[in-house]
DNA sequence: GTTTAACTTGAATAATGATTCAAGAATCCC
DNA sequence: GGGATTCTTGAATCATTATTCAAGTTAAAC
């Protein structure tokens, strides 16, 4: 017997940075054994290929998403506050450094998303979940705000998720801080 | 003196529909070969490289989408029908073939707009072109319409514009119909 | 302390990639 | 029709890719 050398969680987290900041096609198994510290066979040996790894590094990103939107949304007295600083975390976000500008999710969706089955379901699962997640928030019956049904609830988090795309999406073509708050400005008010 | 055999437009467009069903890293020059029927030497006689390929077939992509957009909005008596036909285009695209369910431009700054000044900026160019031609259509006096001022027009057709491409973005992660419809009437109800 | 199973190493492999180039073919101009 | 110019051809080249594997290393178990 022997225990592994490396850290699970550190490998996936710079893994999921490189696909992040070069895309999948364009991070080459060199890089990754650069960013990650491991061999070639290690690497084939944990995750079975490169694409396991992929695989492995989009669970390891929707788990620490879920912590990181869990905390932003503690103790949100209503909705409106909940949205905006998922909104605030968001044009932080694009505005920031190359690796955190990008959803791996939806940045490999768009890259291979209809080339491969398996990635495929992978992310729309991962997707529906970050969704849902949305949509418990619209859910929420706050102190300060009405209660929704939920048809409605799931109405507006879908436009919200849909403009939350849009947003990402728009701030890669052109990154000016103003113009992405007012867009989620713009957002905050015709969601809630 | 010899006049080239192919027509370029033709190839262009070839190449076009190869770069937005596989991806430019994954469109390889064998690929391209046999989409455009060209030889790859003709492939970079004309073009140069396979990068000139592509910043062609962003010009052609975004002269066809012109002629696209302008025959659209011809005619149209109010904003309103103007931007209604623009989404149900929109959402029909997303529905329909492969090669149309995804914009040239969005799908190419997101796989490699980070690492290519070149073709950031022929991308940034044509994105901004696009943005111009929407909010034309919210600056025009409409016979049956309030006009706009034009900073309010700006800001409405750049929230309009982010959200195309978030229906876009959406459409990838779950190609359903009465979702799409739903969220093009949402965005359709808070533009106008 | 020896065994044993598991992890690590990194060079070798085989496939595929973009690109070049020299030879051949076709058209225009005089 | 002859020459000049340009386009076409496609095999060869060189770089890069993902993947494998056999040898080496480590630590837990008895």
């Amino acid at each position: 017997m022997r225990t592994a050398e490396f850290d699970r969680e550190t490998v996936l987290r710079n893994a999921m940075q490189a696909f992040m900041t070069y895309g999948y096609n364009k991070t080459s198994m060199p890089k990754l054994t650069e960013v990650t510290g491991l061999h070639p066979g290690s690497i084939y040996c944990a995750f079975k290929n490169k694409k396991g790894l992929l695989l492995a590094a989009i669970d390891q990103y929707q788990a620490d998403r879920r912590v990181h939107y869990q905390k932003l949304f503690e103790n949100s007295t209503s909705l409106r506050c909940a949205l905006e600083r998922f909104l605030q975390d968001l044009v932080g976000e694009c505005l920031g450094d190359e690796s955190k500008k990008v959803c791996l999710l939806t940045k490999t969706l768009n890259e291979i998303g209809e080339q491969d089955a398996d990635i495929q379901t992978a992310l729309s699962t991962n997707l529906s979940q970050f969704e849902s997640l949305i949509r418990q928030q619209f859910l929420i019956a706050w102190p300060d705000s009405e209660a929704l049904s939920e048809d409605e609830a799931t109405k507006r988090a879908r436009f919200f998720i849909m403009s939350v795309y849009g947003i990402r999406t728009y701030a890669a073509t052109q990154c000016d801080s103003s113009h992405l708050n007012a867009l989620a400005d713009r957002l905050l008010e015709v969601s809630v």
